[in-house]
DNA sequence: ATGACTGCAAAGACTTTGCATCTTT
DNA sequence: AAAGATGCAAAGTCTTTGCAGTCAT
């Protein structure tokens, strides 16, 4: 049975304390100064554990990074295609037609994740020749 | 600009026959009997063009591997978690509050993916003790 | 001929895993 | 002590890419 760990609280704390649902990557970076020796095998491990428990849900992959959420209520994304930003949409009730759909079907439906894609009001606002919020795509992004 | 060709040819007519939402390598081994000198990597190219021509869509990564469609439209999927089985279910217009959430955020809408997760039905006749339909799996997922 | 497309293999990127070591109970 | 958890680095997967040769126009 597992055991408490310091650095996997940490992990879930990280994650449920940001709204940029974040990668593997951009939690072992988050953690680094406060753990020296974090090791990034361990924060995949410790995601894995958290989705098997059911503890975290995943956005799914966004530009070749897995993004995950610290809130497990299922509720919809929009992901901007320009830098990889995640946010949050309101819960919305699974359409009753749909899940009469699925039940045709003979499946059992445990989840569902819905992305909206386009582009962010900062990546738009590039678009146009402004560079001046261009150093903000890197700090926005979950991917890393 | 672009040309003719005929394997780029066969790998968007595979795709738009399949109903497997098929992953690069599906579509690869799919082909490799007609073209015993096709490359993996062209059908990552060719799937690339396509991608950014609008040709195809991406249902979203299954299992690690990207899955296709050739049905542009947009229409939410099932998945199964654990054969990784892709169905189509019936599009579904895309509610006017979540459009309007996304507007107050600034962001401009492209498209969308949404998928149910869950265990398909043979899937589920396999929880039973039931291995009749073991073999099944390996032929159903688009995955390989 | 020219530019595009492809095969091949190497390189990249993200994630998983084996093993010795350190922690928690 | 016993069972877990971690660091480290190697291995695994999927995907992209460089280059030389081939094909379409």
């Amino acid at each position: 049975m597992p055991r408490f760990s310091q650095k996997r609280e940490a992990i879930l704390d990280c994650l449920r304390e940001t709204k940029s649902h974040p990668s593997a990557e951009w939690i072992f970076h988050r953690l680094r100064p406060r753990f020296p020796d974090l090791s990034l095998g361990t924060v995949y491990r410790n995601l894995g554990q958290f989705k098997r428990q059911g503890l975290v849900s995943s956005v799914g992959v966004v530009g070749g990074l897995e993004r995950f959420d610290g809130e497990v209520t299922p509720h919809p994304h929009f992901v901007c295609d320009r830098c990889g930003e995640v946010l949050d949409l309101p819960p919305q009730p699974l359409p009753e037609s749909i899940r009469a759909e699925v039940e045709v079907l003979g499946a059992r439906v445990t989840g569902y994740t819905c992305c909206l894609h386009g582009v962010c009001q900062i990546c738009q606002s590039m678009e146009h020749g402004n560079i001046e919020n261009q150093k903000e795509i890197s700090n926005n992004s979950g991917g890393m």
